[in-house]
RNA sequence: GCCGGAGUGGCGGAAUUGGUAGACGCAAGGGACUUAAAAUCCCUCGUCCCCAAAGGGCGUGCCGGUUCGAGUCCGGCCUCCGGCACCA
């Protein structure tokens, strides 16, 4: 053994030998308990970053652990590789995004193994490979037998820029999520997935998430966004056809004054006779801006009484969802209040706050009921109250009235109670090259035709050019799109659109069960010895908590697909969740270069013009702000033992990480002291007169302070390994146990057989964090099997008690003395022990004991007199 | 605006059920070793009063409450960070 601790010699050498002796292979074995480990696969944009790192360092310490506490550990690794950088990298460099992707995948997997991470690597999926996007085609063809895929024309959100559609989510402030250019609207063709099917069943096993973070199943039920409602018929005067809209305020119906139309709704087009005007408006559709409207110049007739209200066709009025058409009621809404005023509309008062019903109805009512005027308004009431000049609805609260209205309208068929989602059909069509081919035939004859499942996979062609301008490759080659119709054989066309990414994503964590990545989901159907049946559902899924909407969501509802495809009987992938939180690092700005690597301050100012720079605030480490650390160099520097023990030990996993270079320095510290000691122990007597491992504890040594202090820290590092992850802690507790033994001095045989099984407690439990060293040492120590096969040890109670105690003891709560007592005191002794103490008799004097806590094992408090 | 979360030393963070606030690490200061430096080791380290010690006061964003006892529970506020946002 050397003297000095070489990170780069032991990480290579072990990675080496674990690869060498396959040890994280897997197989599936009903005999054993499983335990499915799963981060969230990266993209192969070239290298990995320090969220990668914290990510995957997470995941393999649990994997580890959970692998040395006798589970049957599925812990796989894999490439989200279809998307649009390789393209735009295709546009820019000439480089075919299928070359691009596989480079960096290969890059990114020698980095992945420089970290050291447990992974099985004969489960690994690559999304790009036919043999994976296959199955996205296979699914959606199953998906558009049942109803689930099916295509429609729609407005949707497209980025000029990208010259592509962005799903609704992919839009931030009406923005690309991807380069920000302003998102214009556009309609297209587009294939939906029906997940709007399975919003109910999505909302409700959200109840079922208990190992979830709770904000994560907030936000999945507010993106499904449940309301109850009713739909209501307000006909058109002097026709027979009716506006069908969607209120949650059935109570206010009486305060209508007005209805107003989605420009894109079919009624707009019929009503209004003006056809430039409308134009403008569906121009001005969603821009948040600006409320807009345009009279059609007819009336509605509001069905509870009769009243006649103009038809407005208005650009704030969304066709996606409820009906298209609402009814407005400008004095309980304030959308609708800001829309009144604009075009001078009536503002009609039929609720007041619950308080103030009589005698006045201020600030709405100022000249008290009826004719009341715009200008005395200056906001809507929105609250829940009391319904006024409602007919016989009047006087009712807002909650009973919304029941007994749309009871009234459902008794005269002008109406229904109907539950909507803000949850919408996921659209998958993107005008791009690089992704799964959507395997569909549009033949003049028969229309649309899907693609017979024995053609699969439509194979994504890769003789294409790329321009960059206009749509997709795939219009351009001839090859990919001429075809024969399946069913009349006759000329057809390919469609040319690929899936959203999201799809592929949505079910890689089921695709790892297969072994050796052969996956088929054929064979998988109703099959009692699937493989997928003993690995799934995920016990925990690791990852950024930017995917806790659209992927989670996503992957919840194929899982309910592929389930009623009866090939899974579960209802939720992922069991348990760790959202990890953003690795950031302090920032640092120039008046005049803006921000600045670290390299380019000096004595805190900037080199380029001598400046004082800015100390910014930490932010989550970014290219453009200049604050990121290349995990290649921090591994090159320390190792990745020492990488990974950092990211462990700066925060708890959920939480936001605070990068410092001299914390790194402190975890290195930590594992050269670690060095040191097993050095320390090669080099001693005992070890030279012992050369066979002598590893039993003497009963002499039971009660040695170091025995005990590693037994407590078994103790500690197992319970906050169970409570929640928090490496944090339990890395603490091992430098500790790291302090202790350092300055425990063997003298005799049997000290030292108590040092060297601390030694080896402490590899043990150093492991999941820190493998390469921890094997180093255990083998040094004189161990012949690896590490990683070791059982986790186990603390007794017994040996981790203390005998003595401090005894804290209070004087009115306030602390007074402290004291040593044997642990095995009672309560009433410890009592006596507290009073007998000099300086509490003294701060006592002759004033009276009212009461005296005892609070086992830690302190006694006495309440006194004045 | 609505819905979440968080505020603890110079810093990252501990405190598991209401029971010693500040574990562990970083930084800082002092010392040892060394020709010197690095590395390593030892000591100090919330703050104020006191020459110092002993001792004491204050202290977990702010104000109040419950309790023998509150970082932890309750009520009200402030600040910061996330998510959603014309969803009728």
């Amino acid at each position: 053994m050397e003297e000095r601790y070489d990170p780069q010699k032991v990480e290579l050498k072990w990675q080496r030998y674990w690869a060498e002796k396959n040890l994280f292979k897997t197989e599936a074995d009903p005999s054993k308990k499983k335990f499915y480990c799963l981060e969230m696969f990266p993209y192969p944009s070239g290298k990995i970053h320090m969220g990668h790192v914290r990510n995957y360092a997470i995941g393999d310490v649990i994997a580890r652990y959970k692998k040395m506490r006798g589970f049957n550990v599925i812990h796989p690794m894999g490439w989200d590789a279809f998307g649009m950088p390789a393209e735009n990298a295709a546009i820019k460099e000439g480089v075919h995004p299928a070359k691009w992707t596989y480079e960096n995948i290969a890059y990114m997997k020698t980095q992945l193994n420089r970290m050291g991470l447990s992974y099985d690597w004969e489960r690994e999926v690559t999304t790009c490979s036919p043999e994976y996007y296959k199955w996205n085609q296979w699914f959606f063809l199953k998906m558009y037998e049942k109803g689930l895929a099916y295509r429609k024309s729609s407005f949707v959100n497209w980025c000029p820029s990208c010259t592509t559609v962005l799903a609704n989510e992919q839009v931030i402030d009406d923005r690309c999520w991807r380069c920000d250019t302003l998102v214009v609207q556009k309609e297209l063709e587009q294939w939906f997935l029906k997940i709007t099917h399975y919003a109910e069943d999505l909302l409700r096993a959200c109840d079922e998430l208990k190992g979830w973070p709770e904000k994560v199943v907030l936000m999945q039920k507010n993106w499904i966004g449940k309301s109850e409602g009713l739909e209501a018929d307000f006909r058109i005067d002097g026709t027979d056809e009716s506006i069908r809209i969607f209120t949650t305020r059935a109570d206010t119906l009486f305060g209508a004054t007005f209805v107003c139309l989605a420009p894109t709704h079919t009624l707009s087009e019929k009503l209004v006779a003006d056809k430039e005007a409308l134009k403008k408006i569906k121009e001005q559709y969603g821009k948040e801006d600006e409320k807009i409207g345009l009279f059609t110049g007819h009336y509605a007739v509001n069905p509870v009484n009769d009243e006649k209200i103009p038809i407005y066709v208005a650009n704030f009025v969304l066709m996606e969802y409820g009906t298209g058409a609402i009814m407005s009621v400008p004095a309980h809404d304030q959308r609708d209040f800001e829309f009144a005023k604009k075009y001078n509309l009536q503002i009609k008062v039929v609720i007041t706050p619950e308080q103030q019903t009589n005698p006045p109805l201020p600030p709405f009512a100022k000249g008290g009921r009826g004719g009341i005027t715009n200008s005395e308004i200056e906001a809507a009431f929105e609250d829940d109250g009391i319904l006024i000049d409602s007919s016989s609805f009047s006087r009712l609260r807002s909650d009973v009235a919304r029941i007994e209205i749309a009871k009234f309208l459902e008794k005269k068929r002008l109406g229904k109670r109907v539950i909507n989602y803000k949850l919408r059909d996921w659209g998958i069509s993107r005008q791009r090259y690089w992704g799964t081919p959507i395997p569909i035939i549009y033949c003049d004859r028969c229309g649309v035709v899907p693609v017979p499942g024995n053609d699969l996979p439509v194979i994504l062609p890769e003789d294409v050019k790329f321009t960059g301008t206009g749509g997709s490759p795939l219009l351009e080659s001839e090859k990919f799109l001429n075809v024969s119709c399946p069913k009349c054989k006759g000329k057809a066309r390919r469609e040319t659109d690929t899936m959203d990414t999201f799809v592929d994503s949505s079910w890689y964590f089921i695709a790892y069960c297969f072994g050796k990545g052969k996956i088929n989901f054929k064979s998988e159907i109703r099959n009692p010895k699937s493989e997928i049946g003993y690995w799934m559902p995920v016990d925990q899924y690791i990852g950024g908590v930017e995917h806790a909407v659209l992927h989670l969501l996503y992957s919840r509802f194929f899982t309910k697909v592929i389930k009623d495809l009866g090939i899974m009987d579960f209802n939720e992938p992922f069991i348990n969740l760790l959202t990890q939180g953003m690795v950031c690092k302090e920032t640092l700005k120039c008046p005049e270069h803006g921000w600045l690597f670290p390299e380019d301050v000096k004595d805190d100012k900037c080199i380029k013009c001598g400046q004082i720079v800015e100390r910014g605030r930490t932010e989550k480490m970014s290219k453009s702000k200049k604050n990121v650390i290349d995990p290649d160099h921090l591994i090159n520097k320390y190792g990745s033992d020492t990488s990974r023990l950092f990211s462990l030990f700066a925060a708890p996993p959920e939480r936001d990480l605070e990068w410092s270079d001299q914390g790194v320095d402190g975890a290195y510290r930590f594992l050269n002291r670690i060095w040191g000691i097993v050095f320390k122990f090669r080099n001693s007597e005992f070890r030279i007169r012992n050369i066979e491992t002598e590893n039993t504890i003497p009963q002499s040594a039971l009660r040695n302070p170091l025995l005990r202090k590693t037994h407590q820290t078994i103790k500690r590092v197992t319970n906050d390994i169970e409570r929640e992850y928090h490496f944090n802690t339990a890395i603490a507790a091992l430098m500790e146990l790291v302090n202790e033994i350092s300055s425990f001095e063997p003298k005799t045989d049997d000290d030292w057989k108590t040092f060297r099984y601390s030694i080896e407690i402490l590899l043990l439990l150093l492991s999941p964090f820190s493998p390469h060293i921890a094997e180093e040492l255990w083998e040094a120590i004189g161990n012949k099997s690896s590490v990683s096969e070791q059982r986790w040890p186990v603390w007794d109670e017994k040996i981790a008690k203390e005998e003595e105690i401090e005894l804290v003891v209070q004087v009115n709560g306030k602390v007074r003395s402290k004291l040593m007592i044997p642990a095995t005191l009672s309560d009433d002794e410890v009592k006596q022990k507290a009073l007998g103490e000099p300086k509490i008799k003294e701060i006592i004097g002759d004033k009276a004991i009212k009461k005296v806590f005892v609070v086992k094992g830690k302190l006694v408090n006495i309440v006194i007199g004045d």
